[in-house]
DNA sequence: CGGCATATGTCGGTGACCGACGTATGCTGT
DNA sequence: ACAGCATACGTCGGTCACCGACATATGCCG
């Protein structure tokens, strides 16, 4: 899972959003670092939606245009976890070896 | 940054290593859940070379055949170090929002 | 009434990763 | 003796997530 999926996730974590809600609210939690292209939202949207690990929680018209906002399933929220912790874990390690090496040789 | 990268990378960080080495040591950094294909491997070998983050630490003959060993530079060390307080970062966030909204709605 | 924020979407290209294949040596078990 | 596995390095074609550009439409502000 790449970063603008979990973001992706991420985003949806706390309260259902439409696609540019969760493009913004992307781009607030990467603090300005990652701004989610509509190509990659909508792709990883319907992704996702397939993968059964986000639904369509609500379509309503606004402004005579159809809003879809989505939601973390069940599945979608055990993901989010199971990811979070398995690269919490990667960057405990990545950073403990480098505390490691940095004191025998600061090459 | 993707995983087997980023895994890599880790594999570096706390001595020098040859390639088969690594792909070991990323199947052990990750509990056996990554397993390093050879054309991964050499592929971001190479890249990673190009890019100034590793560089060949020592050319040995083992066996009649070229072991080269690798080492993160000074710029890799940092982007690792970087690379590993973001995504601790995001995995916190992730970690929040997830128990933030299990108080309120266990949907 | 021009331009920007809001809002959703498509499409072609790129690049990291995957899977399969190729090659070679040394050790171990039978 | 030799089959098979671990060790060790590498190439090549394919896939897929992501990117960048484009398309479209409304409401609001100046």
């Amino acid at each position: 899972m790449q970063e603008p999926t979990l973001l992706l996730l991420t985003a949806l974590a706390d309260e259902p959003r439409h696609g540019y809600a969760i493009a913004r609210e992307v781009e607030a939690i990467s603090t300005g670092r990652v701004k989610m292209r509509t190509g990659t939202l909508y792709g990883a949207l319907e992704r996702l939606l397939q993968q059964g690990l986000i639904e369509v929680h609500k379509e309503e018209v606004v402004d005579s245009r159809l809003r879809r906002t989505y939601t973390l399933t069940s599945p979608g929220r055990a993901a989010l976890a199971a990811e979070a912790e398995r690269i919490a874990a990667t960057a405990r390690e990545a950073t403990r070896r480098l505390k490691v090496s940095g004191k025998a040789a600061t090459a």
